[in-house]
DNA sequence: TTAAAAACTTTACACGCGAAAAGTTTTTAT
DNA sequence: ATAAAAACTTTTCGCGTGTAAAGTTTTTAA
């Protein structure tokens, strides 16, 4: 490594022997210059210390190569767990991915969305709040940048939205439920703040109609986003009041499930599909925590592969493409059933 | 908002009435302009849509007002709740936080802090992976740019340090599991990725020696950062062997112990302080989810919105006086003991 | 061998702002 | 009212790149 200062390009295509506009060339595209090009600028990068400067680059490029990924809580380790999926799958495009949460705000989705806006991004991939989300806001957001939505859909924003299909997963769950034991009541917020949430109560209850069964409900209070806690709390009240025999209750999604598994236990009530057991548990996401919770939790786990695969890939494309919007595509993924010990 | 069209900030002075250098001087600092002329501008930005380029000014600033975050994995909700805390400390001061996680690999750390030079931030808060860093390339970055470590030091890296007390929040559980019941094994990975595992292991024996008490040790096999896995499957082993009634365990950290009571639980032992209870388990750090395993986990609450506070000032400070690295400082705060079901 | 294509070079301009200097106006203090 | 200070304006320069055009060299194809 030479000590000499090399401060800009120019000073680098000096000692590189190669001028200034085709070694701006090779750092867009190694392999758009002659080969014994390429060797002279890589020779000189091993003798100097040279990288681009990334605002004079962004200042002058039509677009960045920067990708925004916003989800709705990083807190939330399944929201942690595709983010990071997602955010490698950008690496590996050879784009810069840009993480932000939303702290369960849609306040802060909407400034997260500003500040994107501020580095001109190629494109973004967004998990919006939902029914909180300022729509107005992610349209207008949507209209000017390429964005496409996963987790949550909100109608007509975006050019894409990749999900999990509730409808089949919760058919599923609820299918296993009903053939292995008591028809499951659902439980789950009675404000929800999660769009999906909604979904997955409407499958339920066509889930259930479907089997001739009639649906029943356990709806708890809170707001926000510590869904722990308020299915603790739920469970408590509920047990408080008596729990039927061989009850069994699927929950809205595994964070509210593991809050209510923790009430079952501080009740001294067993958990499971034995016959010493007095209720059935179940839940939806395959939560990283899932696997530990005691007894260990039966739920559906989203396919967040292949929806953080396909998400990338048409944000890609669409960043190739430049505008073309032919249709909003909507692909739902289907659910796996994860059996364990509490249903 | 009129539907001029403002392509910089020359343009938006035109509208405005005011000199473009003074509109400059405006955003960088808006207490900086005469109320008149603040008031004008204000005026102008309420009727068109401007805001400066965010490049632009990066590349003609001396610093920028970035900050870089690096946390070394998001996926780890201890991590993703403190990195929370210091973004919105660090938006508050007026800068803009950039938050990357190591996922556990030092090449994905010595990465991060790669792309992080090449933004040139004002500065860069760090929670090293430790042990397992590398730690000539964190000292060549933190030589060029302003670096605060937390969490977990390193000797000699960045300019101050800000943590847990290890010695004084082990000797406080560990003294209070000695006065209540069984003296504590301390259950632990044979070879842990993080450093302050080697400080708790330390601790831990100093406060039972200091006791009278003869340290005793547990350690499970496992790499990687897959905690809750390696302690379910250490306490498997461990149960399968049998365990001595009134057993306690101190955990290295809640990760582990929430493992470790799954697997007490699918082996159907009692945790708790009760006469009916074969096993007591603490840990440490105050997890999130250690309020909702079965039972609830007793641990130590690491204060990290102090560690936050105190690291997010000390970063500010060191932005403003320039280079001032009197010494480096190194700072360790109390735990406090959270009581619960579990020990 | 020759022509066409590809890759290169030079030249020139643009991007949108920060910063410094020098002169002008407004505000504040006496 | 007057002087000093503060805030402003204009002018000029610089940052480190991308990009386009026009001319030159090298490579590839026929």
């Amino acid at each position: 490594m030479s000590n000499a200062k090399i401060r800009n390009m120019e000073d680098f295509a000096a000692v590189s022997g190669i001028s200034r506009p085709t070694v701006s060339k090779y750092f867009n595209d190694p392999d758009s210059v002659r080969k014994s090009t390429r060797v002279k600028i890589e020779a000189a990068l091993e003798r100097y210390d040279y990288r681009p400067n990334i605002y004079a680059i962004n200042q002058n490029r039509r677009r960045t190569k920067n990708v925004g990924l916003v989800v709705p809580n990083l807190t939330d380790p399944f929201f942690a767990a595709i983010a990071r999926t997602m955010e490698s799958l950008i690496v590996d495009a050879g784009y810069n991915p840009l993480l932000l949460s939303s702290h369960g705000g849609p306040e802060q989705e909407v400034a997260n969305l500003e500040s994107l806006r501020a580095i001109k991004p190629a494109a973004v991939l967004l998990a919006p709040l939902g029914r909180a989300s300022r729509k107005e806001a992610l349209m207008a957001f949507a209209d000017e940048i390429p964005t496409v939505l996963f987790d949550a859909n909100i109608d007509d924003v975006g050019a894409a939205f990749f999900g999990s299909d509730h409808v089949q997963s919760i058919g599923l769950i609820v299918n296993y439920l009903c053939r292995s034991g008591e028809p499951p009541t659902f439980f789950e917020m009675r404000d929800p703040v999660n769009p999906n949430a909604y979904r997955r109560r409407r499958a339920y209850t066509e889930a259930m109609e479907a089997l001739g069964q009639s649906p029943r409900f356990v709806r708890v209070d809170g707001e926000g986003w510590d869904f722990e806690e308020i299915g603790f709390r739920g469970g408590q009240k509920l047990f408080d009041a008596g729990c039927p025999p061989g009850a069994t209750f699927l929950c809205s999604n595994d964070r509210l499930a593991i809050g209510l598994l923790s009430a079952a236990f501080e009740s001294g009530l067993q958990v499971g599909i034995g016959d010493a057991c007095q209720l059935r548990v179940a839940g939806h996401d395959d939560h990283p925590f899932s696997r530990y919770t005691c007894p260990q939790l039966t739920t559906i786990a989203q396919d967040y592969g292949a929806i953080g695969a396909r998400s990338v890939e048409t944000i890609l494309a669409l960043i190739e493409d430049g505008k073309s919007t032919p249709d909003r595509e909507v692909c739902m993924f289907e659910g796996r059933l994860v059996l364990r010990g509490s249903a």
